[in-house]
RNA sequence: CGGGGCGUAGCGCAGCCUGGUAGCGCGCCUGCCUUGGGCGCAGGAGGUCUGGAGUUCAAAUCUCCACGCCCCGACCA
């Protein structure tokens, strides 16, 4: 990396993004064509995003297990929509021990199938229900056009998978792993999204109804940051998932799935990033502060040093991920730079004055320059640094909402759809027909991004079409 | 899967047109010096020029064939 400068956002939004998840050391290619490496401070994040996750799954009562990577064919061909909208992008394993397999197996593009038929054995009766099973897990999908973390031939993510005795009880599965998504999307990634319902072209191939968190980019383009399905009793049936009732009749399960990915990490790069490279929330920073020391003689660096070490051992103490950057041969301004780059939320510098004087400068990743800048005295740092992470994260968050009201217009005309959605979200009404939105799409570009579960109420014309709606819709170019 | 671009040191590139000693910047290593916003100086290490075949006394350079990667479009978390 020759150019210290990241190209800016604004120059080239797609290539800030590129050249920042390698300079960070979050990423890199693998020699397979789409396939990605994490490295150890891109899993760090992701290790805290599950880990957020998954206090909250097995609060709601979920457990975790392991499904194999390796699929029957057939298994996929049983549930006629799945196989349709996954065929054409599985990975097929022919031969096996250097003889060709009988039937193919499919490498997992997600396991609807092979734990549809674990379940069938599982089930036999209501005192079975609800079965509330998640795994984490990579899947292979095969993507011709990749990025990394967004769209990968592998990707890392959580799926859950349940079965529940009515159609009731799933219902409020799916929407209650929406609302999880949605809680730990604004709580600990700071990133603001809208919960929604998908049009049916935008269903997952088997689902009866399919969920989804939008969150706006920096670029005003949408991400779908999260998914959860109603899949009805369409994998039941095709895999026979079924219980006997309290009245001794036999009963097809209804089931759901949901999931988040490693995509959501590009989420947190494109919604907090600025010029400058990565902000990260803190609640889910892998390194939360730096202590960045700065000295001169080999007296002032024994005096620093020793000072720093206090620090990070009185902040660790309060909880705080904290690293001393104690390498030799960087100037301070260099690491200023370095971990800003890499989004730590939090910079203390620590230099002779500050000792002498018993303070510290802690600087805000999220406000630049001086501004961002304050001497705060080194008694009671821990409890300084606990509040000020907090300010931050709210700040991020206020900050990614506002950006996202600021580009988002609810516009009735199609010409100013047209012009909204060229740099950022449409509120429109839609009239819901699949016809008009694949109008829109080969007209604008745009896809319809969800009909937000909150809708302001009443009945307006489609944007389109000019036909009676009741709903509102998001479009916006997506990701 | 179509269109475009590119494969030369870890990274970014020049050299190729017009064949003849493998270059530059950054990074890396060693030493000195510096350190409050991307220090400086000196020395040093590092290359099957993506692979294969061909033309030639001689190929990074010319020809042919593969392969890979990136970007842009159609499809997807």
């Amino acid at each position: 990396m020759s150019d210290q400068k990241l190209p800016s956002r604004a120059e080239d939004f797609s290539e800030w993004y590129n050249q920042l998840v390698l300079r960070a050391e979050l990423a890199d290619y693998a020699p397979v064509r789409g396939c990605m490496i994490v490295r150890p401070y891109g899993w760090a994040l992701w290790e805290n995003i599950t880990a957020a996750l998954d206090s909250r799954f097995k609060a709601t009562g979920h457990v975790n297990a392991a499904f194999p990577l390796l699929i029957p064919r057939s298994f996929i061909e049983k549930e006629k929509s799945h196989v349709a909208g996954f065929s054409p992008e599985l990975a097929v394993v022919t031969h096996g021990g250097g003889e060709e397999l009988e039937e193919p197996l499919v490498i997992r593009p997600t396991s609807e199938t092979i734990i549809g038929h674990s379940y069938a054995k599982w089930i036999q009766s209501y005192r079975d229900l609800p079965l509330l099973i998640n795994q984490w897990n990579s899947v292979v999908r095969w993507e011709l056009r990749t990025k990394l973390f967004l769209r990968t031939l592998e990707f890392f993510w959580q799926e859950g998978h349940t079965a529940h005795a009515t159609l009731p009880e799933a219902e409020f599965e799916t929407r209650q792993m929406l609302d999880i998504y949605t809680d730990f999307a604004v709580k600990e990634a700071a990133v603001p999204v809208i919960p929604g319902r998908k049009s049916d072209s935008e269903r997952f191939a088997g689902a009866d109804q399919t969920f989804s968190i939008e969150a706006m980019m920096g670029d005003g383009k949408a991400l779908q940051a999260g998914t959860s399905h109603n899949l009805g009793q369409n994998f039941a049936k095709a895999f026979e998932i079924r219980y006997l009732d309290k009245g001794g009749v036999l009963q097809h399960c209804w089931t759901t799935s949901w999931g988040l990915s490693t995509r959501f990490v590009g989420a947190i790069i494109m919604v907090h990033g600025d010029d400058q490279g990565l902000i990260f929330p803190p609640r889910l920073a892998p390194i939360q502060l730096v202590i960045v020391p700065i000295f001169r003689t080999d007296e002032e660096k024994s005096s620093v040093l020793e000072c720093a070490h206090t620090l990070r051992k009185e902040l660790a103490h309060a909880g705080i991920r904290v690293k001393l950057d104690e390498r030799e041969g960087s100037s301070p301004g260099f690491k200023f730079n370095d971990w800003e780059m890499r989004g730590v939320p939090l910079r203390l510098e620590l230099g002779p004055k500050d000792v002498a004087k018993g303070s510290v400068v802690l600087a805000r990743r999220d406000r630049p320059g001086k501004e961002g800048k304050a001497f705060v005295a080194q008694q009671g740092i821990g409890a300084a640094v606990v509040q000020l992470l907090e300010e931050i994260q709210k700040a991020l968050f206020d900050r990614a909402l506002a950006f996202r009201k600021a580009n988002t217009h609810e516009t009735a005309d199609y010409e100013e759809f047209k012009t909204a959605v060229e740099k950022g979200f449409a509120f429109s009404w839609w009239c819901g027909k699949a016809e008009c939105e694949a109008k829109i799409k080969e007209e604008t570009k745009a896809t319809m991004r969800c009909i937000p579960l909150e809708q302001p109420g009443g009945s307006g014309k489609c944007v389109h079409c000019g036909d009676a709606s009741t709903e509102k819709a998001i479009f916006a170019r997506a990701y």
